[in-house]
DNA sequence: TTAATAGTGTCTATTAGACAATATATT
DNA sequence: AATATATTGTCTAATAGACACTATTAA
């Protein structure tokens, strides 16, 4: 049994534990919540577009009065901040069992004006058809926003030890009412004395605290991780079309694929059945799912 | 100037808000610092292995009494969880200026027995010239630890609506003194209800907390990381081979890759100087340093 | 029949894997 | 000269990009 300079066993030692009167911090769960929906199309013949969307809440209280921010909340004792993250997630959306990833912890000491309070974000996935659900909700002052995330300028240095890209995206959140646009400046260093991204907001429009930076910061790991997983496949519902999943992939990565190679690379994380979609003004398309064997 | 349901504006709001008495975590960052050194070789004309190693401290104090642990500590108020990595880099290794990364919180709640301390994990690479320092350092009980990380077993599950993989690495500390081995399992999900990864440690040896979770963890990240970046450049000096530059790839991936191909791959990343080793028992090599024009 | 999408084939360019051949400072 | 590594060349296999062609339904 090891005792401590004071003699004491560990259990000893663990009974007259206090915590120290140190300051803490408050912790926060904050959900960037992604889904992929159809616009509206006219023209019977024609495929409805995709859109990627965020679900924003506008705030009720100080600070940031009136302003849109993510859903979260606090983490209570006993909870993991992903069981927070699923807990505001039932709450806000009444969906459950969705893809769930964390993201990063936000910490700059003044980035909530009330108090000090880091935020643990956390990227949610949910598919189309569940979507419905959460709309009909009235959850409130929550709603969904088309989301885009552009490039605006990309600026290369030169370091005495390695080099340094700024880009400046333009985050742009479409609702109903409002459209919010933010800017959003990525630093990539590759020196000595750096870490590996850092993030700030340029300019953040009517979005509250910096919550630009952490739906920038989801959309980026999206877009990282489309290629190499499957993850995609977590916002399309569990029957999809080759042309859907696409459709998912383009409007995350905001540019146009080939078909021919995009099908040979999805054929691997999909399932052919023996369903086809009907009635679409041309010919039907067969129904997919997500494979079940194997990856990689 | 807006009000809220009180009447309130943001001004007056901020200036009688106290943050309520809510039980609040402690969040300590922890560093898996990272470097990769040779090893002595006698034969004069062979060139030295090398060796990926962890700086590791062994603890005085309960918990843990006498077992290793990460370097970390707790965030102060007005740092960034960042700045408390970089601060206790250079308490711990009086070395300044590295490449930082921030890898994963841990929030499980029982993750520390003596009281509720999430960890908000940074992996830290430091090249090998500037280890000599830390070694020199007298920094009590802290050491390095060679470090391989090996897949252990594999299991592959079909579910009804996607697929678990489940992998145990065994993580092997291997110390002047000691050696640690650990077994953490590392599950992926593809299914509706989870998350991405879930880690969890099996068998701790003799390292303190959930650490080797999080070693683990950063060993993942560098594995990831390697074949899209420049990042292995940080592990190396200024001036390197290029057979070092494959040396640090092969023991952080495990395992043994062409040369030709390394070569083809490492070019767009390095720049050429018109240097070259000297008193090698063989061909001298031309020495490289980091590209310092723009990648990808 | 036509509009619009579904699905496949193929040619080429690029990249990765495998292996071999040649080069060169030390001892 | 012998050793161990350095560096480049080349053949082949696999993969990605580009484009075109054929197929199929509902209106």
């Amino acid at each position: 049994m090891k005792r401590d300079r004071n003699g004491l066993t560990e259990e000893q030692f663990l009974a007259q534990y206090r915590a120290g009167d140190y300051v803490r911090p408050s912790v926060a769960a904050d959900m960037v919540i992604l889904t992929v929906a159809d616009t509206t199309e006219l023209n019977y013949r024609k495929l409805p577009k995709k859109n990627m969307r965020v679900l924003l809440i506008q705030r009720g209280e100080h600070p940031f009065l009136g302003k849109w921010a993510l859903p979260g909340g606090f983490v209570r004792p006993g909870e993991t901040t992903e069981q927070t993250a699923r807990r505001e997630l039932r709450e806000e959306t009444s969906v459950d069992n969705v893809y769930l990833e964390q993201l990063y912890t936000f910490s700059e000491p003044d980035r909530d004006p009330r108090s000090w309070v880091m935020s643990c974000a956390y990227m949610a996935l949910i598919d189309s058809s569940q979507v419905k659900i959460a709309a009909g909700d009235d959850a409130a002052e929550a709603a969904w926003f088309d989301v885009t995330c552009r490039l605006l300028s990309e600026e290369k240095l030169r370091l005495e030890d390695g080099y340094s890209i700024t880009r400046r995206y333009e985050l742009k959140l479409t609702g109903e009412r409002d459209t919010l646009t933010s800017v959003v400046e990525q630093r990539k260093q590759s020196a000595k004395a750096s870490s590996a991204v850092e993030y700030a907001v340029a300019a953040s429009g009517e979005l509250a605290f910096d919550h630009a930076k952490i739906i920038a910061c989801a959309i980026e790991r999206l877009r990282g991780k489309l290629d190499e997983t499957d993850i995609a496949l977590h916002l399309l519902p569990e029957l999809f079309t080759l042309t859907e999943l696409q459709q998912v992939y383009e409007v995350i990565l905001d540019k146009e694929l080939l078909k021919a190679a995009f099908r040979r690379k999805a054929a691997p994380l999909v399932e052919a059945t023996d369903q086809y979609t009907e009635n679409a003004g041309h010919r039907p398309s067969r129904l997919y799912r997500r494979n079940r064997e194997e990856l990689e």
